[in-house]
RNA sequence: GGGGGGUUAGCUCAGCGGUAGAGCGCCUGCUUUACACGCAGGAAGUCGCAGGUUCGAGACCUGCACCCCCCACCA
């Protein structure tokens, strides 16, 4: 979008010099990215291209990367967004912006604790035996290997961040963040701690979130248990899945209004097994009368809605099953054993009572931990939470008022659903790796919540203290990262400098658990929404691999970069970016890719080779251009233009596109053979020659301008050759287009000079004789189209050369040829021999098609509806289509005939 | 139970009111002085189904079918 460069200039890379020593214009002969990408990265980081440069005031545009997980590797995926977003800041640097993309790691609470957990499993250590001391320093020995992993796989992508900020999410001053915003929240009563039954994974021994708990549907048995209730022979009938639970129920619930079990009112009932006594309450919130027996079964420790219901009626809260997913002492006679053993007893001892009523296949959705795929179990316990709802208004405010824009769109709504039904968040987790919960407890039992650890008890003066052991929610530092990064809560210049950020680029499975808390956070704590776009882009996988889960998409970007190079592998990504929710990559778009990368070097090494030692125009002002001149020139400028918009779009695989269009088939395949033509001498003088060679230069140069953000290594190689500055093409202005050089009436003349020649070749083709059979063609311009005419005119030795033709006659064409009517001019072809039958067929199914087509169009011309409303354009258009077939129709009927 | 997305050439996907596009694959020719990771030409689509709106519909509306994703405290 030109109007969006601070220091927009046509002609952008116009100006280069020519190389001083002529020996380095020479590009290898074959094409290995390996030889210069890893030089390449090194000297523009020496260089301190990634870090903002330019006057304070100056435009910036400033991004957070997404911080990786410190797991381990990076995969296809996390390169993808990283591609994406470095070609914003590349695109943008060029444009004049003052970048800055800010690198970083997220420690990853669970997920790397899982990962060290797994390891010491393989030595053989017990983690409690090694205490969580040394658990810890464990971890970050880790952490430094996988973030030099992650961090050498982002340098091999080519991503120009700013290395000298990076960060950590439990670096000391985001640690200082982190505990900030909990007591801010905390005394803001916007943090509280309570007991409440949570998502709790008993393999990872440790309370989740709601986002962490993954519903699958399963097929399970409800099974209909019969209670005894004095007064009551039938007893009551209570439907569960989970049956192990009863042992902790507390009452039985009925719907106050359902006259089928208005006779329990007041009852007690008695629970099997255990022999409590159970109150029967009616609790029309917790019943759904429509639903199996109408009795419910009420066990507030182990199910949130039982919870709740348990809270109104003032319930006993009894816990059965532990932490570790085993029977708690409560459970009698089952203590001990798993709760899925427990359940396969309980069952048994039911059916031998002949309590069990019967047992009904029921598929039902059960939560997974989201990373262990454990099965969670709802359990009461202690756990902090914040309180979201004030968090969230504001946040769903900022969107519905355009602070923040989601691209594309759709994602808007998705937001706004979450958002007006969220939850109070669970933040704690029974974990030894993350933010340590800033709350301690003294001997008298006083609670504070501090930033600095505490000598002594606020209350009591008690200097007998612990900290509470649990850490928090991964999730609840990166919330704060797009502002942590830059130093906050302390004012520093960064920060003043940099926040609030422009853009965020990540996948949409993150929208929840890390958008949306960023907005909310990033409003509550600085009073700014932390960006102002959110692309969210698709989700990567690989050719005919379904979505599955833990299929763990092993291509490593690393294996794709060594076979392919870097840039393949990032235009692939760019190119692969649709509006679509997937993104799929394969080997074949690959190799695509390393292809075009491998055309451009090509086309570079001709016109590096052309330019060499030879004049060129330095500038075309006052030069004569050709037509080919103005066609490219002016296809250049609209290229430029395209790709602005379509970047500013986040259309990366449209912006992709346009360029791969432009360089192989209008460059390459059109104007570098027409160019060959004038620089072989056979046409045009020196001076022709001059222009033609700085036409090429300008194409050449514009081009890897263009294509740098995407493939900025083989751009930067080729861009020292070409102007001998090495390593300043990433800080070379953007093209953005030059009115001045769009030229339609170039553009015309050419694409008819390529119809033409596209016409003839294909005459060949359909005769099936060779590219070098003599061919006479004849064209008959139109003379009321005197322009056109002329144009024609002047590229005659340019249609003769590539149409390689014997002859060429302007006029109207001989009988003996075939006839046809090209972009709108009539032309005849011949070949020394005569058609055959075969041609005669082939042009007969030609003109039957035609007809057709001429039909239609009458039809439609006829249709007073048509020519009433369709607007004069479309009706114009229309016109000139039919005398179009009409024509050629004409011209093949009459060629056919003979 | 709610919400969203998809269904276009063999494959992967663009197009989103004016009678279909790309890349790859396929077929046929090519040592055309940058490139066989290439050049030239070509074949290939009832745009999921049925209605409707419109002069005109892959494109807008309404149903239907089948796929996918997200959210959800249906014992």
């Amino acid at each position: 979008m030109p109007g969006d460069n601070p220091h927009a200039r046509p002609g952008a890379a116009e100006s280069v010099e020519t190389p001083a020593d002529e020996s380095s214009t020479k590009l290898e002969k074959t094409f290995d990215p390996a030889h210069f990408e890893e030089r390449w990265y090194s000297i523009w980081e020496a260089e301190g291209r990634f870090q903002p440069v330019g006057p304070p005031g100056s435009p910036r545009f400033v991004m957070v990367i997404p911080p990786p997980n410190v797991t381990g590797r990076l995969h296809i995926g996390h390169a993808f967004g990283r591609t994406l977003e470095d070609i914003l800041a590349r695109w943008k640097r060029m444009l004049g912006y003052r970048v800055l993309w800010v690198p970083g790691t997220d420690h990853a609470g669970i997920a790397t604790q899982m990962v060290i957990e797994r390891e010491l499993a393989k030595e053989g250590i017990d983690k409690l035996e090694l205490g969580r001391e040394r658990f810890v320093e464990r971890v970050w020995v880790w952490k430094r290997d996988a973030k030099d992993t992650i961090q050498s796989q982002i340098r091999r992508l080519g991503c120009s961040l700013d290395w000298t900020r990076e960060r950590f999410t439990l670096d000391p001053e985001l640690s200082a963040a982190v505990r900030h915003a909990f007591v801010r929240l905390y005394e803001e009563g916007l943090i509280y701690r309570g007991r409440y039954v949570v998502n709790w994974c008993p393999r990872c021994g440790t309370a989740v979130s709601d986002l962490e708990v993954v519903h699958k549907d399963v097929d399970g048995s409800l099974y209909r248990i019969r209670y005894d209730v004095p007064g009551v022979p039938s007893g009551a009938v209570v439907a569960t899945t989970r049956p192990e639970t009863m042992l902790g129920d507390t009452a039985l619930a009925i719907h106050p209004d359902d006259p089928r079990t208005a006779k329990f009112q007041g009852k007690t009932a008695v629970l099997p097994i255990i022999g409590r006594e159970l109150p029967v309450i009616e609790d029309p919130i917790l019943v759904d009368r429509e639903f199996g027996t109408g009795i419910v079964k009420v066990t507030p420790a182990h199910d949130a809605n039982d919870f709740a219901s348990g809270r109104r009626h003032g319930l006993e809260e009894v816990v059965v099953i532990g932490p570790d997913g085993r029977m708690t002492a409560e459970a009698g006679e089952y203590a001990g054993l798993d709760r899925f053993e427990a359940r396969k007893g309980i069952v048994k001892r039911l059916q031998s009572e002949n309590r069990l009523v019967g047992i009904d296949p029921h598929r039902h959705s059960l939560g997974h931990c989201q990373r262990c795929d454990t099965v969670i179990e709802p359990y009461l316990s202690t756990q902090w939470f914040v309180k979201i709802r004030p968090l969230a208004d504001p946040a769903i405010r900022a969107v519905e008022a355009g602070e923040v824009r989601f691209v594309p769109e759709l994602w808007t709504k998705t937001y706004f659903e979450w958002m007006r039904n969220i939850h109070d968040w669970c933040i704690s987790r029974q974990l030894w790796w993350g933010h340590r919960i800033p709350a301690f407890t003294c001997a008298n039992g006083h609670l504070t919540v501090a930033e600095e650890d505490l000598i002594a008890c606020p209350t009591c003066g008690s200097i007998e203290l612990t900290q509470d052991p649990d850490v928090l929610d991964t999730w609840f530092s990166s919330q704060l990262w797009p502002f942590s990064v830059f130093g906050w809560p302390k004012e520093t210049d960064d920060y003043r400098g940099f926040y609030p950020t422009d853009v965020l680029v990540t996948g949409y499975d993150i929208l929840f658990f890390w958008v949306a808390r960023m907005i909310m956070a990033g409003i509550h704590f600085t009073g700014s929404a932390p960006f102002s776009t959110v692309h969210l882009h698709g989700l990567v996988r690989l050719a005919g691999e379904k979505m599955s889960k833990t299929r763990g998409n092993v291509i490593d970007p690393l294996v794709a970069i060594s076979e392919f190079g870097a840039d393949a592998l990032r235009f692939t990504y760019a190119s692969s970016a649709t509006s679509g929710t997937t993104v799929t990559l394969d080997r074949d778009r690959l190799a695509g890719s390393r292809n075009f990368a491998t055309k451009l070097w090509n086309a570079a090494r001709f016109t590096l080779g052309q330019l060499e030692g030879k004049p060129r125009a330095e500038s075309f002002e006052g030069r004569t251009l050709t037509l080919p001149d103005r066609w490219i020139l002016s296809r250049l400028s609209r290229t430029a233009g395209d790709v602005n918009r379509h970047l500013a779009a986040f259309r990366f695989d449209e912006a992709a596109q346009a360029l791969y269009g432009f360089l192989w088939h209008e460059l390459c395949d059109g104007y570098l053979e027409m160019a060959k033509h004038i620089l072989s001498g056979r046409e045009g003088d020196d001076g022709a020659r001059e222009v033609t060679r700085g036409v090429l230069h300008r194409c050449l140069a514009d081009s890897l301008a263009l294509l740098h953000p995407f493939m900025p290594f083989l751009t930067e190689e080729i861009w020292e050759k070409l102007t001998g500055r090495p390593g300043t093409l990433i800080v070379s202005p953007y093209p953005t287009g030059d009115p001045a050089l769009e030229d339609p009436r170039a553009e015309a003349a050419v694409e008819t000079l390529r119809a033409l020649v596209t016409r003839v070749r294909n005459f060949r083709g359909e005769r099936r004789v060779s590219p070098t059979e003599p061919v006479h063609l004849w064209i008959e311009p139109d003379p009321g189209d005197a322009e056109a005419a002329e144009d024609l005119r002047v590229l005659e030795p340019m249609l003769r050369h590539l149409a390689r033709l014997s002859d060429l006659t302007f006029g109207p064409p001989a009988a003996l040829g075939e006839r046809d009517v090209v972009a709108g001019v009539p032309v005849g072809l011949a070949l020394p021999a005569a058609a055959s039958e075969a041609d005669r067929a082939r042009m007969a199914k030609t003109l039957a098609q035609l007809e057709k087509e001429a039909d239609e169009l009458s039809a439609k011309l006829r249709n007073p509806g048509f020519l009433d409303r369709a607007p004069a354009d479309v009706v114009e258009k229309t016109r000139r289509r039919l005398q179009e077939v009409e024509e050629r129709r004409a011209a093949l009927g009459s060629a056919a005939r003979q």
